[in-house]
RNA sequence: GGGGAGAUUCCAGAGCGGCCAAAUGGGACGGACUGUAAAUCCGUUGCGAGAGCUUCGAAGGUUCGAAUCCUUCUCUCCCCA
């Protein structure tokens, strides 16, 4: 299956370029995404163009990974309603070293002729000057042109302008693409939907300025059936980087995808087959509660971001935090497996004198421990029912809770409704 | 520069002298049902165990009593030049 038909049947593909397919059918192509330096962490929303990538090499082509070190400075405009604030120089090498750290996880860079490449495009643009630029590139490209692109049609129909920097910005991404095709033989850029009109600006300065010809294939905004953001949770994005989302969160977040959800997303971000594919979906539908779904997608994912190992634990954990375990099962865990279990859970320490004294629950779990942020809250969840130490209920406020109730002498779990866990410290 | 409208609890948005810790909707959180889905239903949503305390852009004032009236200030939006 060519890499086209293969986005095709995934549901990742939202526009191509006339002649794209045909070019890559006939050979060999470089093809190369970028990706924006604007923290120092993936997160999922990029694995879209990750996996893009990486059905761009399994096909035979060379993906070629672009970190913006240069279009970084300037700000992509789009989707964007408000100008946005420049990064700094320190925070954006930081940030464009920690996405190319990541990226080297996902591609082959040692497979013979179609091996991945890594470029950052502050390479060809410290040293070009701002008069060569705008003698160079600006002058193939007409301001009419540039207009009308959307994310700068919106901005000028919007209230809060735009600067000349941001406006620049398709042109910068345009040259780098030309630069790409004229020094690595780039044919194709790829990128989200949101980018086809950065994408096409490169393609038409190829064409205007050499006379080249160069492809765009942009990818589908991942939806939910909910109509929320996808990669966003209450408490935030899910990152690639374990210390800002714990590989259990990680796990966490996929098995959770609802069942119109992770239909579309385990063809996205896996790489099984449309049989292994199509056979899960029966194997679902026959025993929806099963999830099988999910914990494919969950393992799959996790395996290649985290490792095996961090699947493993992410999985043991999930099964001790939901499963029917009791604090009789807890105890048994030697301590380095139940810290390991509990990485991922956030934690909260406490004096073990306090403990021995005996204290009372809504102080424990607001005072103490900040689980909840203030008394009164604690309180209503108690009474409310959602309150768990030990996976046991607790629904009277009064009650008084001592060392007894440690794990191991030193923990007591306790859960804020079914899927909040918090581990307490005793020490 | 001239004229007008406005700023309310996470958001939107009522309230226009006491019955207002402030309607309603959304969001968030919890519960029930389930499958750690979805949908639905129920509850909670300033702090406090309570008495009570602190909130309605800011500072003053009128009043027994102010989110509501007056003064000044700050900011936002709209129209005209």
């Amino acid at each position: 299956m060519n890499f086209v038909e293969e986005m095709r049947w995934r549901n990742m593909l939202q526009d191509i370029m006339p002649g794209t397919e045909e070019t890559l059918n006939k050979e060999m192509c470089s093809g190369y995404i970028g990706f924006d330096p604007t923290a120092d962490s993936m997160h999922v929303g990029h694995l879209m163009q990750v996996m893009t990538l990486i059905h761009f090499q399994r096909a035979g082509h060379k993906p070629y990974a672009l970190v913006g070190g240069a279009t970084g400075m300037v700000g992509d405009p789009s989707g964007k309603s408000a100008e946005r604030n420049l990064l700094d120089e320190e925070t954006l090498n930081k940030n464009v070293a920690g996405l190319q750290a990541q990226l080297e996880k996902f591609l082959d860079f040692n497979t013979g002729d179609n091996s991945a490449v890594m470029v950052n495009n502050y390479d060809w643009f410290k040293g070009f000057s701002f008069l060569h630029f705008i003698r160079d590139v600006g002058k193939h490209i007409t301001v009419n042109y540039m207009m009308a692109k959307d994310s700068v049609k919106k901005r000028l129909e919007g209230e809060t302008g735009m600067s000349f920097t941001e406006f620049t910005y398709q042109l910068v991404q345009g040259y780098d693409f030309y630069y790409l095709w004229k020094h690595h033989g780039i044919k194709i850029q790829m990128g989200g939907s949101d980018q086809w009109g950065n994408i096409v600006t490169g393609t038409e300065l190829i064409r205007r300025k050499d006379g080249g010809e160069a492809f765009a294939l942009t990818t589908q905004l991942i939806k939910k059936s909910d109509g929320t953001k996808f990669g966003k949770t209450e408490s935030g994005a899910i990152w690639l980087d374990p210390k800002k989302t714990s590989p259990y969160k990680f796990y966490q977040f996929w098995l959770n995808a609802s069942d119109d959800d992770v239909k579309n997303w385990i063809r996205i971000f896996t790489l099984l087959s449309k049989t292994e594919i199509e056979g899960l979906e029966v194997e679902h539908a026959a025993a929806p509660h099963l999830r099988a779904l999910q914990k494919m997608l969950a393992k799959d994912i996790t395996i290649r971001v985290h490792g095996e190992t961090a699947y493993n634990t992410a999985v043991e954990a999930s099964t001790i935090l939901f499963g029917a375990s009791t604090s009789d099962a807890l105890n048994s865990l030697d301590e380095a497996t139940f810290l390991d279990v509990f990485e991922g859970v956030q934690q909260s320490k406490i004096s073990i004198s306090e403990l021995e004294a005996g204290i009372n629950i809504v102080e424990l779990l607001s005072d103490k421990t900040q689980i909840f942020p203030s008394r009164g809250e604690a309180r209503k969840m108690i009474v409310g029912g959602g309150t768990y130490l030990n996976k046991q209920k607790y629904t009277d406020p009064e009650s008084t809770v001592d060392e007894s109730l440690l794990i191991n002498g030193k923990y007591i779990i306790a859960q804020k409704g079914k899927k909040n866990h918090y581990l307490i410290i005793a020490e």
